[in-house]
DNA sequence: CATTATTCGGATATTGAATATCCATATTGA
DNA sequence: TCAATATGGATATTCAATATCCGAATAATG
């Protein structure tokens, strides 16, 4: 029951675009980069926030990836469903339909109990995952509030940050 | 991210034998009959149980399994832990240590606030997990409540429980 | 008390799916 | 037209699920 990494890679990039602003971006070289990982396997993940809306694109010569709406309104779970998929964590099989005590299928309307109980303990991890937004985050991550990393980030921002074709 | 499916065959085993009380008990042969599922691979998650203490076994001619303490002493957080292990879903590789924009090793003896986040919802997730005994499903699981079924059970049970050395 | 049948315990393949990684292609701005 | 860049498919690698085997322990049996 391990969640996909790229999760991981995927809030730190969105962490990252959310000072930026809807109009500068990034491109996958230079996420791959700051994060230190692989740029392939980053795309992955930068192309499942694409589908979900939570990043906008813009290919061809300078194009890169910006946050596709306000960072107050991206909560963690919306990465994770973009990225790790929203099939449950536990799958019911039906057991009690199996086997030589077997309940008939007709008696086995409501969904069984042992199911329901892992699907609220889901619910509650989902609902607090859905209380935390990437501004809830941003303050702080990456970063160590000393002057000297800001400033190492700031310059860093000058050289690869770049200007994305309007989304009017 | 999906969880161990053996868990939920353990479940319904704790689920199986709680009415058995704790003198009595199935074989492993038994439990992977009545559960529909593979032998071999039911052995594995009786043997977490065993290790963890939820479930007693006794060995040799008409051994089995038997509950290892109330089952109202024991959560479904008990069962995930033993079968599906205590690894957070959640691991944080560092990513702020990494890439040119590192911070110090130094500045990062706080926990990363995304990791935080991840470790809040397991958090929740596990007290749900925590708070639902066998004995709270117990009732229900694998019973349409129908006279007949429950009088298919108590003659299953009849041909294949079996008296286990007592704990005293 | 010795023997034997039975059962758990653990180690070890084997298979299959999910994950991580890479490469070729399409697309865009300059 | 060219260089830069995202996109999607293809490939390798890891991990979970399943099967098989043998040894150790134990209770029933004579």
């Amino acid at each position: 029951m391990k969640m996909n990494e790229g999760v991981e890679w995927a809030v730190h990039a969105c962490c990252l675009l959310a000072p930026l602003g809807p109009d500068r971006g990034l491109s996958l070289a230079a996420l791959a980069d700051y994060h230190g990982v692989p740029a392939p396997y980053m795309a992955k993940q930068m192309q499942a926030l694409s589908k979900a809306g939570i990043v906008r694109t813009s290919r061809g010569a300078r194009g890169g990836y910006a946050l596709g709406r306000g960072a107050d309104a991206i909560t963690l779970l919306d990465v994770v469903r973009a990225v790790d998929g929203a099939v449950p964590m536990f799958r019911c099989t039906e057991i009690r339909q199996r086997g030589p005590c077997a309940s008939p299928r007709k008696d086995c309307a409501a969904p069984c109990p042992i199911a329901r109980a892992f699907a609220g303990a889901e619910a509650a991890w989902r609902g607090a995952l859905g209380a935390v937004t990437i501004a809830d985050l941003v303050a702080t991550v990456g970063r160590d509030g000393t002057p000297a990393h800001l400033g190492k980030i700031m310059q860093w921002f000058g050289a690869e940050a770049r200007q994305l074709p309007s989304v009017g």
